[in-house]
DNA sequence: CTGGAGTAATGGTCTGACCGTTGCTTCGTC
DNA sequence: GACGAAGCAACGGTCAGACCATTACTCCAG
């Protein structure tokens, strides 16, 4: 006698497959119209809620999202924004509760390439972006301590946004989060770490203005390296993340 | 007069905000069960079906997953596992048409640091894991070329589990779906090449059992130059993702 | 030709029902 | 008292049908 091998596979999960692939089959195209909900229930015989379910799951992956109400609203296929990943990341980091250093050495990993691309492939809007931010990190400095932890991570995200690695600015951005939030911990230092950072930053700009991609990459680094020595330094290991 | 800001908010998003935050407050902690659906519609005064699509969301996302049917099934509040951050990372790749170099240069920038923190964070267990990888590859050598692609690739997944960094393991793993598809594309280049990722392999794998960290990264980093430079030797510049 | 009323189809929501599954409960038997 | 089988109640999954506000097209009056 078979082993029961019923395994029921549930319908809005069977659904929301199909959906899928006919989207990633090309049937839709990006910007294109899904069928309306009722005109799903005609073509696989399935009830609306499930429909509906299956939809719901499309549009918390990214796939969809839905347009206006009303007579011809309906489902459009998109490309998976920045901020579904980005959300992705950051229930990742939160839910498993990753270490301060485990998100520190992501870091290191990612932006030393974030700004050695940046030195390559940006453009003169993405360098003045990232001196807008240089200036303004720059301008906060002896008044305004508590807003120095945002404008610092402002200009790092510039960074990876000129980059133009769609991929790697994505991650970066979806770090970015937790590291606010494990950020907001510690109130930033000395006033020499501060003037460390700004110094830092003016290096790696002028790096990335001049096109010296070894330098750009170098100089983040070490950047990187002494906000990790100084943490080392001042604060105990366990860091929760909220 | 107000400016008619009502931007009508759908009812299953706020209850899926008002779960998550719940969820992320320690009310529910992890392994913890969810009340019923229908007990949540008496908590919430919205219909079942809002609460499933709600739910649904927050299964999705991975917060959730759902219990045996039955008396006494309900929804288990988990860990954010692996396979969401995978999925969702191959479905910005894909979606995005992620270019081969813009991933080329994610590995560049991660896995460095994995073979670093591999080195050093490695346990017996995740060393003999490598040494199997590095072995496989080894016997595949001549005769079985079309598995050379997979069994490299697990060799670098074998690596990065071996780091303990669950963040940049989880992105490693999450961006190696996609480097399947795209290496299944060139077939392994000719004998030398083979030999001299069989090489690397065995060199990096001695770094890492001797524990010496930044030789194991500058071997990875090599190691991804040269296949890098392989590349730019024989294929064409557009190399499309499916 | 223009503008405003009418209209039809959309997604969102709700109600109420039924199903198979599952694990506690209870009761009968030894 | 111990043990096993039948009963039962609650769960998630699914379905049908209804109503709503919203919206963009349609069409006719001016």
């Amino acid at each position: 006698m078979a082993p029961k091998a019923k395994q029921h596979p549930k319908n809005y999960e069977v659904l929301a497959q199909e959906l899928r692939s006919r989207i990633m089959s090309g049937e839709f195209p990006e910007g294109s119209q899904l069928p309306g909900e009722r005109e799903l229930v005609l073509q696989t015989g399935r009830s609306r809620s499930s429909v509906r379910e299956a939809l719901r799951v499309l549009e918390s992956e990214g796939l969809l999202s839905k347009k206006t109400v009303g007579r011809y609203g309906g489902s459009i296929v998109q490309r998976t924004p920045d901020h579904t990943i980005r959300r992705q990341l950051d229930l990742f980091i939160r839910g498993r509760s990753i270490s301060f250093e485990d998100l520190l050495h992501t870091r290191q990993a990612i932006e030393p390439m974030l700004a050695q691309l940046a030195a390559v492939n940006r453009t003169d809007e993405d360098l003045a972006e990232i001196r807008r931010r240089t200036i303004a990190l720059e301008m906060a400095f002896p008044d305004q301590r508590h807003l120095i932890t945002l404008l610092n991570l402002d200009w790092h995200i510039a960074v990876a946004a000129a980059s133009h690695n769609e991929l790697l600015n994505a991650l970066m951005t979806g770090i970015s989060g937790a590291l606010k939030h494990a950020s907001a911990i510690e109130d930033y230092g000395t006033d020499e770490t501060c003037l460390g950072v700004i110094r830092a930053h003016r290096k790696i700009l002028d790096a990335i203005e001049k096109g010296d991609a070894t330098a750009a990459r170098r100089r983040m680094e070490r950047h990187l390296g002494a906000y990790e020595k100084e943490l080392a330094e001042f604060s105990p290991p366990q860091l929760a993340l909220s």
